[in-house]
DNA sequence: TCGTTTATATTAGATTACCTAACTATTAGC
DNA sequence: GCTAATAGTTAGGTAATCTAATATAAACGA
């Protein structure tokens, strides 16, 4: 009863944490979360507008609307499907292959100081629950 | 080393859920997620912009464009501090009490269908994990 | 008390992320 | 070959956020 009322409110706010620790993922760089989810998606292969808009859960709308801004920033380029030429295949540049791995450490940097706070064995805990909550 | 990996990967995609949880939440009424913390903040009473923006965690010209969208609907008002006249202090109207009791509902409900799929025992221990992090 | 500094909030101007609706281009079906 | 469906983009809108500049009020020092 009073679990059923609390882990919301952790929830909201460890969310809010992770959007802070996206902030600050970002300071050094121009790389915002949403444009970071999708060169990841698309680093490991080109995919289609409509396949990164599945994934990241957003309309194909909004999916232009980063990949313009990706392909701006030379970190992505369009290409043309040969078979089906609606289709728009998106790759990642190899300046993005630079970029994502600086992130990464960065990411991974900001991470580690969040998780620190646990131990191991909570890690291993919080990593199976939210295998469970996420699948 | 497998989970130190794992992890990160993990709490993005939690964190990309309760986004969405989010978004579905203000399905029916015009609330978005940020309006919705100042207003349970505001609720327990009366509140300085800059207590607002502490708060949340954002820069007071932020706080400004929320409290301002809050207030055309209805649901905060701006009062002048007496002894400081430079402080204005955000009320929740009584239609924002009501607001938010039935989005509390919702919430309650979008939460325990995410909940759902974990056990008694890892809802506690999630919750306990949780409570480590964001403390 | 006057004038400068500090504090509180807002305004102005940008960027980004979303959305829906409408449009373009291309393929597929009959 | 039309027509219908599919893939993306464009247009137009809301919201959240930031920084820099501004208004207003209080505090403080000489």
């Amino acid at each position: 009863m009073k679990l059923e009322r609390a882990l919301p409110e952790l929830l909201l706010s460890l969310r809010r944490k992770l959007n802070e620790r996206m902030k600050g993922e970002r300071f050094g760089d121009e790389l915002t979360f949403s444009q970071l989810e999708v060169l990841s998606f698309v680093e490991s292969g080109p995919r289609t507008m409509e396949r990164i808009a599945a994934h990241l859960r957003v309309k194909p709308p909004s999916v232009t609307a980063i990949v313009d801004r990706l392909e701006d920033a030379g970190l992505v380029a369009r290409g043309k499907d040969e078979t089906d030429r609606r289709i728009t295949k998106v790759t990642a540049t190899a300046k993005a292959a630079r970029r994502l791995s600086e992130r990464r450490e960065r990411k991974e940097a900001a991470f580690r100081e969040l998780l620190a706070k646990l131990s191991t064995r909570d890690r291993k805990e919080l990593e199976r629950i939210l295998r469970i909550l996420t699948s």
